[in-house]
DNA sequence: CCGCATCCGTTTCGATACTG
DNA sequence: CAGTATCGAAACGGATGCGG
């Protein structure tokens, strides 16, 4: 039984045989923060089917996208992550979720904000055409969790590292503070960021408040769209 | 009947609500070369269901994705065309296809190379880290056809604009010439830009020919790779 | 021809239960 | 913990029909 394909000669209908089918980009998010168990995965994909998730990530093996592997551990029997070439879809999940940040509505009791899907959900909302070229390390002190948020500086001319690149998040708190620092809650970023809530109007209210220097608070609000009300991809 | 959600709060899920179903994306990246007929959407689409086409393109209306314009055309009745919500899947695709260039292997019989993809692949191509800031215009006259592709100039520091967004495709061959010029096959091309073929040995052999100012090509030859060997993304 | 709608066999998905 | 097994529901694929 030949697995179904478009067939036709396209980079995208080609990528779409191998990532299109249900669930295996939101399979991939999750395996972009690392190493993940068989029971990891799917109490992060909630809805999804035990059987189908196990199809999936044979496939997903089978087309050199993820790595399986055997751990010795008392809790756990195996390990799936992503190979280089599954790394190479973070461009893809980064651009799918731009997109659908506008869509993106509060969160309901029955959709799960899951604590993975943070940082994310972070890297997606920082606005790429506002990176700073020296680069900036952000701390986000959110009622759902902590991000740190890293831009890449930028090598100087020459060949230029790509936007998405430049933009890291990890959940990890570092030792030391980051000299910059944002606390409030998603939801509020989220106003702002889709221009439903001014930057102005948010730090007033105590929603969302910020630390540092002058200068690194004036990029901060850019990457956020703290300027802007008019809602913006 | 509720439309199946993955029901998560998360960008990239509310995302692929909206454009994960089969064929959706592929809509996307037809429609982005501009309007089209109901027959014309179908012929560009091989092996889709033509009720599935209906109601697919019923869904994207109904998610302010497509907008259906009737129109007075004694061959033609309708035009689906993408709103602007639409047009920011450009992006998406773009994603899609880079990831899916180097999975893409030479077209075979049964496997369409369909003429308004064409653009859409050279675009794909091009790798946006190299992008001259100063911008350029270079003709692709290649055996499946001609492309002009216009990077747009960096309009200096401050507020970048995004990659993507500056790596333009039209089909149409304008009435002057562009400076830079290419010739060849998109299969040479395709080899070059993938790495199994070196962009010297491209030329030598024949398989592809520029002209132009020196720095003109250099730029060209750093866009699509010719220096590499090894397989990148 | 253009723009779908109907019908129908096949595949995939979703939910839950079950096993080593 | 890490999957299989099962089964009904939904989606898909292909062909064909049909009014404007």
């Amino acid at each position: 039984m030949p697995k179904r394909s478009y067939n036709q000669f396209c980079p995208a209908s080609r990528a779409l045989d191998l990532i299109g089918e249900r669930w295996t980009l939101l399979i991939v998010r999750n395996l972009l923060r690392g190493p993940r168990r068989y029971t990891d995965l799917r109490d992060g994909l909630p809805g999804m089917a035990s059987n189908l998730l196990a199809h999936r990530l044979s496939e997903m093996e089978a087309a050199g996208l993820v790595h399986r592997e055997e751990i010795a551990d008392p809790n756990a029997r195996a390990l799936y992550s992503l190979t280089e070439r599954g790394e190479e879809l973070r461009p893809v999940v980064v651009a799918v979720g731009r997109f659908g940040l506008p869509y993106l509505d509060m969160p309901t009791d029955d959709q799960p904000m899951i604590d993975e899907m943070l940082p994310e959900a972070i890297a997606t909302m920082v606005l790429i055409e506002e990176l700073p070229d020296s680069g900036i390390e952000i701390d986000l002190d959110l009622d759902e969790g902590f991000v740190r948020l890293i831009v890449v500086p930028q090598a100087g001319p020459g060949r230029r590292t790509p936007a998405l690149a430049r933009v890291q998040v990890s959940p990890d708190r570092p030792a030391t503070n980051a000299p910059t620092r944002i606390t409030g809650s998603v939801a509020a970023l989220l106003w702002v960021r889709r221009g439903e809530l001014s930057g102005a109007e948010a730090l007033d209210s105590g929603a969302l408040a910020v630390e540092g220097g002058r200068g690194d608070i004036a990029v901060l609000k850019r990457l956020f769209g703290f300027s802007r009300r008019s809602r913006q991809g």
